[in-house]
RNA sequence: GGUUUGGUAGUUCAGCUGGUUAGAAUACCUGCCUGUCACGCAGGGGGUCGCGGGUUCGAGUCCCGUCCAGACCGCCA
């Protein structure tokens, strides 16, 4: 028996009691004529106390030889402290020691295993095992355990099944870029790692499973972000004889149940959104809606004016930020140079100032009278103190443009207070989008999504103008989960692949298990999946997804620690039949 | 693929318009210390200034290239 109690369980009542402790040396306290060791472990610390007159000689001098990160047990009676730590939940107790082992010595951690800890990104990555150790890591995957447990409660308790589906699969052209995996019995051939369990999650509806779900991970061979991983995790959900309006209450549930749970907050019926909504008043598809800041649409108000500016702007559109008056002239300038920088792309910002007095004070006063920056106010609902800020151009990179000064200044002003939690379900997303390089139409959801009722005839004449039964639930500005209701017919779907560029024979290739499977008797079903990583971040109330996973990737795809990716031996490649043919 | 910020002691950083022997804090080591808990005090060791080239009498500092890391844009059905 290595324990007969953790670091984290003993109190003032356990007092004369032997007890046997081990753990991790989180520090030693010398003072000569006495040693303290606090001991560590994932419960808690507990410190340990040897001094000349209580402790044999040589377990006292052994204890002086202690490190940082040493593994130890102890034997020893728990006594009341002389002088207690009121900080510490073991602070009124301490173990006077009688034996000590080491059970493993270690070398200096090249950073402090602490709260605060002095290490930097890449060093805690590469030492993620030391970094685990850290109350800051470890409670955030021990919050993770707990969400997942959570969705695993409430969806089973629902009925819904888990269920689990392959990660050697097929690869496919939509979409992001596959993982690929080459086959040795299969000579020249590759499975692709999933981007999602999609097309198997609808085959489990045809084959009868009613309600799926699976917390899976998922694979896309993409840049990265603070809040992308190349492997990610979805909880993933599927549900047969549905409509629309079925899942968007199961998840809303599911959600509330969450919210409830992990952050003790109630959220009342989710609000929806209509996508087109969305990006006129936030300019974008996942507004954070903790906050007002609407855009106002400005062009019946601006034009007939000299301003070539704005006359030429397919877009003028602009929003007031709250108190903005006050912010001095070098504070706009820094906001309009924030603008135009190459991510953001504005070549400018035209303001107006609300003054107290009623009055208005803008950039453009040559083109525009007082009457007309009432107007502008009025539009962007503006009020007495707040500062109007405006961009024009093409509608699409305006409305990019805008939202994300809203959402930058929103941040400075305080208003996206991670405490509080508000969810909003986006819905009717067009079914298609076009990608300007090609001049191609392509699955916005992806492919399986149906359209909305008699929506199916605009195809052939205005694509980008059919709606899809998709929706998005939004949280904080995050997108969180997205889902649709999927084809279920062969016809539909064939008809759909044809819009998308597919040949027959390569909708046949890629698709035919699908359509044949929908020639079986395959119910209406629809689902969706939340990606869990980010869910978790945020009701965890942080930016970045990488603390709450265990081993995570660097913003190039690497494991810094495990060093991969990385080649392999030349008998590897010629077992799979592959040659390298190395850009550089 | 692009924009941008950074790379100096084990670690986190400072180092100005180029100018003696590159600093601080912390960590580490040694000694002292009769109740510590961010212990304290005294002392000590520790540097290929990411790498390569260039400008210069002289480069951590300026220029070019390159590698690495972070943030963002493109991308992410």
């Amino acid at each position: 028996m290595y324990r007969s109690h953790t670091n984290g369980a003993l109190r003032l009542a356990n007092v004369n009691e032997e007890v046997t402790l081990a753990g991790w040396v989180q520090k030693v306290r010398n003072k000569g004529f006495m040693v303290w060791v606090d001991l560590r472990d994932r419960y808690g610390i507990t410190q340990l106390i040897f001094d000349e007159e209580r402790t044999d000689v040589a377990v006292f001098e052994m204890a002086k030889t202690l490190g940082r990160e040493f593994v130890i047990q102890v034997k020893g009676t728990v006594i009341e402290r002389q002088s207690k730590n009121p900080k510490m939940e073991t602070g009124d107790i301490e173990i006077s020691a009688s034996e000590l082992t080491i059970l493993n010595a270690s070398k200096t951690p090249p950073f402090t295993i602490e709260d605060d800890t002095d290490g930097g990104e890449e060093l805690r990555m590469k030492y993620r095992y030391l970094d685990i150790r850290r109350n800051p890591v470890k409670e955030n995957l021990i919050f993770r355990s707990k969400v997942t447990q959570e969705v695993r409660n409430y969806l089973s308790s629902d009925g819904f099944i888990e269920v689990e589906t392959p990660y050697l699969i097929k690869s496919t052209p939509e979409g992001a870029r596959d993982f690929v995996v080459p086959s040795r019995m299969n000579e020249g051939q590759f499975y692709a790692l999933p981007q999602s369990p999609q097309t198997f999650k609808q085959l489990l509806m045809v084959g009868g499973m009613d309600k799926y779900f699976q917390i899976v991970k998922c694979f896309r061979d993409e840049d990265l972000r603070a809040d992308r991983q190349p492997e990610f995790t979805q909880i993933d959900c599927e549900m047969a004889f549905i409509e629309q309006e079925d899942i968007l209450n199961a998840f809303e549930g599911m959600t509330r149940h969450l919210l409830k749970e992990i952050n003790g907050v109630e959220v009342g019926d989710f609000p929806r959104m209509q996508y087109d909504d969305a990006m006129r008043l936030y300019g974008n598809d996942k507004p954070d809606i903790r906050f007002g800041m609407q855009f106002g649409e400005l062009n019946e108000v601006t034009q007939h004016k000299d301003f070539g500016v704005f006359n030429n702007a397919e877009l003028v559109v602009g929003i007031a930020v709250p108190g903005g008056n006050s912010y001095s002239r070098k504070e706009i300038d820094k906001i309009i140079d924030w603008v135009r920088r190459p991510q953001v792309g504005a070549l400018g910002m035209v303001y107006s100032r609300c003054n107290d007095d009623g009055s208005f004070k803008s950039s453009v006063d040559k083109f525009y009278d007082q009457e007309d920056l009432a107007k502008w106010a009025k539009v962007t609902g503006a009020k007495t103190g707040d500062l109007i800020c405006i961009l024009s151009g093409d509608t699409n990179k305006v409305r990019a443009q805008l939202s994300a000064l809203r959402m930058e200044l929103a941040e400075r002003l305080g208003l996206r207070d991670p405490k509080v939690f508000v969810p909003l379900w986006v819905v009717d997303f067009p079914l298609l989008e076009l990608d300007e390089e090609t001049g191609n139409y392509h699955a916005m959801h992806h492919p399986f999504t149906s359209p909305k009722p008699g929506q199916l005839e605009l195809l052939e004449t205005n694509p980008g103008d059919v709606k899809a039964n998709a929706y998005d639930l939004v949280l904080n500005g995050n997108e969180i989960g997205g889902g649709s209701i999927r084809i279920h017919d062969k016809q539909i779907q064939a008809t759909m692949l044809k819009h998308l560029g597919f040949s027959d024979e390569d909708a046949k290739a890629q698709f035919g298990f699908l359509m044949d499977a929908f020639e079986y008797g395959a119910p209406p079903h629809g689902g969706l999946a939340f990606g869990l990583d980010r869910l978790v971040s945020i009701l965890g109330g942080q930016e970045t997804i990488r603390d709450f996973i265990a081993f995570p990737k660097n913003n190039s795809g690497r494991d810094v620690m495990i060093d991969a990716p990385a080649p392999i031996d030349d008998e590897q490649l010629t077992e799979l039949s592959l040659k390298l043919n190395l850009k550089s």
